[in-house]
Order: C-alpha cells, then sequence, then structure tokens
DNA sequence: AAAAGCGGTAAACAAGTGTTGACTGACATG
DNA sequence: CATGTCAGTCAACACTTGTTTACCGCTTTT
C-alpha cells in the first residue's frame, strides 16, 4: 500500500503549516510529500498550544495546511494514520536526541550528569514533537500509548546497557541496572515536562529546573554506588 | 451504565455508622447534589477508557447522566466547571489516602517504603480519579494543569515537611529537602502512571511494578543518606 | 392554600464535524 | 501530441456540538 517514502526529516519550526525545506524539484510526488509534511507541521502546531490531539478535528489540519478536507484523504486514511505519522516524525526526534546523548563516549559520573543537559537543551529546542510525546503518552489511543511506551522502555534498555560498562556499578545485577536506568530516565522525563509546561524566554525558571534535576541526577548515582544487588531479596 | 460503589458519595470518611451530614431524605438539595454526583461519575465513567477530557462533550456526559444537555447547566457553567468538581472529587481520594500514610507515625525507613505500597494500591483502587490526573496532567487546558500541579507541589512539599523530621537527613538543605521530596514523588508518580495502564487482573504485572518502585525508593534513600548539602554547588 | 423557587424537559438555533461524489487541471507517460 | 494519473477544489450529505428559550411540575416557603 504505501511504500516507506524518503525519510522526511522532521521540520523544527512548525509555526506554520506549509513552511518546508527539502530539495525542490517541483516534481508531483515532491509536491505530495510537502504538502503532507504541511499537514503534520499542521498538526504539531496545533497541538503545541493546549489542544491534545484527540481534540483535533481533520477539517482543522486541513485548514492549518491550506487544504480542503477532502484533499486530507489523498494523504491519510483519517486522523488515526495522520497520529502514526506524527509519532514516526516525534520519534525520529527522540531517537536523535538518544544519538546524542551516547556519543560522549563511554559513561562516566561527569557524562551522565551532562546528558542532563543535552537532554533537556533538545527537549527545549523540539518543543511541538516532545510537547505531543508528552501529551500523548497517558492521553491517547491505546496504539499511540503502547508506541510510546515501547520507544521509552527501548530508551532505558540502551541507557542499562551503557551502565552496565560503568566499572562502578559491578554490584549490580541485571535486573537492578533497568530499575536504575528506569529511575534515570523518570528524572529526565519528569524534568522534560517542566521544561515543556515552562514558556522558553524564562530562562531563570529553566535553570532551576536544570539544577533540580542534576541534582537529583547526582543523588541517584549516589545511590547507585551504595547499592548492593544481593541485598535486594523482595 | 457503571455503577461506583453503592453510594454516591465520593469519599466517606472512616467515622462509624454516624450518620452526620447528606441522609438520603429526598430533599430538593439532596436531589441537586446526587444528580450532580452522577455527572461526575458520568464524566469519569467516559475518562476511565481512552477518551481524554477535552475530547469530551458536554453532551455526552449530560447523556450519561441521563439528563438533558440544557439541564446539565444548572449544576455546572460548562465543561470547564465540570473539570474543576472533577479534580477536587480526585483529590479528594488523594488526600485521603495521604492522611492515611501520614497516620502511620514518624517517617522510617520502613515506613516510607511500605507508602509506596499503600499508594498503589490506593491508586488500583480508584482508578477513574487517577487516570483522569494522569491524564491532564500535561494534556489538559492551562487552568487544570496549574490545578494539578498546585495540588502536586503542596503534596512535595508536605513530604518535604515530614522528611525533615528524619533525623538521617541532618545534612539536607532546604531546597534539597524539595528536590528529595520532589524526586521521591515522581517515583511514585511514575509507578502509579505504569498500574494505571495495566489490567487491575495481571497480577503479576502489578507486582513487578510494585517491587521495580520500592528497589527505586530505596536506591533514592540510599543516596539520600550519602548526601551532603554543603557540596551542591551549582 | 397560594406563591415562589428551581430542577427538569423539549425544541430550536447556528456552527462545526467526517465523509462522499463529481469535477478540474497540471503533471507524467505513451 | 495525446492520454491517463492524481492532488486538488467545490458542494452536498447527515450528523453532533454548545447554547438559548419557553414551559412543566414538584418542593419549599410564605
Amino acid at each position: 500500500m504505501r511504500s516507506r517514502k524518503r525519510s522526511d526529516g522532521p521540520s523544527q519550526p512548525p509555526g506554520d503549516g506549509e513552511t518546508v525545506e527539502a530539495e525542490p524539484d517541483g516534481g508531483r510526488d515532491w509536491r505530495k510529500r510537502r504538502t503532507r509534511r504541511a499537514l503534520i507541521n499542521a498538526a504539531l502546531a496545533l497541538l503545541e498550544g493546549e489542544r491534545s490531539f484527540s481534540s483535533l478535528s481533520l477539517r482543522e489540519v486541513a485548514r492549518g495546511a491550506r487544504i480542503t478536507p477532502a484533499a486530507f484523504y489523498r494523504h491519510f486514511s483519517g486522523m488515526e494514520e495522520l497520529g502514526h505519522a506524527l509519532i514516526e516524525d516525534s520519534f525520529e526526534s527522540l531517537h536523535e536526541m538518544m544519538r546524542k546523548a551516547r556519543a560522549g563516549g563511554l559513561p562516566s559520573t561527569r557524562m551522565i550528569r551532562a546528558s542532563v543537559k543535552v537532554f533537556l537543551d533538545h527537549v527545549g529546542a523540539h518543543r511541538a514533537h516532545f510537547s505531543f510525546i508528552a501529551k500523548e503518552r497517558f492521553s491517547g489511543s491505546t496504539v499511540i500509548r503502547v508506541a510510546i511506551r515501547k520507544e521509552v522502555r527501548l530508551w532505558v534498555g540502551e541507557l542499562a546497557v551503557d551502565l552496565s560498562r560503568f566499572p562502578a556499578l559491578g554490584k549490580f545485577s541485571a535486573e537492578d541496572l533497568q530499575m536504575l536506568a528506569g529511575l534515570m530516565v523518570n528524572v529526565v522525563v519528569a524534568a522534560s515536562e517542566l521544561v515543556l509546561d515552562t514558556p522558553p524566554k524564562d530562562k531563570e525558571a529553566l535553570t532551576r529546573i536544570y539544577r533540580h534535576a542534576e541534582k537529583q541526577m547526582r543523588l541517584v548515582m549516589l545511590g547507585a554506588g551504595a547499592w548492593d544487588s544481593s541485598r535486594s531479596s523482595g
């Protein structure tokens, strides 16, 4: 049915539904991908405010992309399919973030704490995508929720692998490594959600959130240093 | 038609058979409170599934309460006011639980960990309420989000006060106590959200979540034991 | 017993919704 | 050049939505 297109990278500023950057060859399929992206951006723009995806109407999104509602169906069978495209688009941003965080080399106390800043900066720079994820994490349809959950679990798993190469964590069992990674991800996710609920220009509140999260991360690592998996009998 | 308990009351105080207020006298204001509650319950029932509050329609809720849409306005000025009533109702059960958790006496390592179970049990027993809170925490309108945030912050503050009476935490500054309390609340909130996304009969998955959260809480307390606020330059 | 208060119904309103069908015109292919 | 493909418009369909108006009947009060 729908062959995978060229990986249309997520655009950054979905301010208006029709700004798209790609190599313009003016062709027909190029034009189609162009308005497809306009639809995604229009949805993200609407979602950046208070609206939730389930409250978005098909006509509204089409309007934001300067398209008639009937033309919407040339790209998606309905809103649900648009939702999937939004997930794909947003997770591309999430994966980029994960790649960025792991690029620092072997894990170390300093690097882990630095990652907090990298994550939160990335979230702040891609508000629309992460705002969508944060909202739909618990509020969306089941398929969307499980997709998001899968990605978070994957993220935790990768972090656990990274942590296993951290010599100071020798006393951790495999399960406890997952537990630790989950705790760390929790800290970052919670801080991300605070960042999303803070106006970007309120630098003071943002640095307060950053410092808060970094402290929490440090405390968690302190606890990890004192942990002994052999004592973890339920 | 999903009826909650036999009693329409949101939460009956642990008092014994002594009924002090709201005895069914069939009077007019009693009848009014009765349908008001029917509206709240109808909304909660709709919210218990995949729906989000913002996607709920006034007529839909009225229909669920077997009421004409016009009669809805006899109780609430609109959906937003219903939202506030839902928050009030939901946090009433939360406060009830917090009272229960603090009644155990002075905080101790054992009690803190036991509180995890108490809390998660409570969440599981009041799915509709906490499902609403979890969904609207990031997805709702600003006023609702702010209201929820205020309650959570209040909760963190109370926990920080309790922790300050914990002799082992002498090295914590006031700010760091908030940080620690925030971290602990994060652990419980994250676990709660997992509980809400798990079918109640899947006991195995639930106990896994419980154990996970308890471990995380223990690790946090381990970290707190090694914390030194004087080192928190930042 | 009469009057007032008030929770409820029924009907109507404009406005917005998802979806369909017929049509159009620029592009791609023969 | 001719032709078919197809992203797009336009109009109409049968809804559902929030809100207002008038009215009814039971409680409460006078």
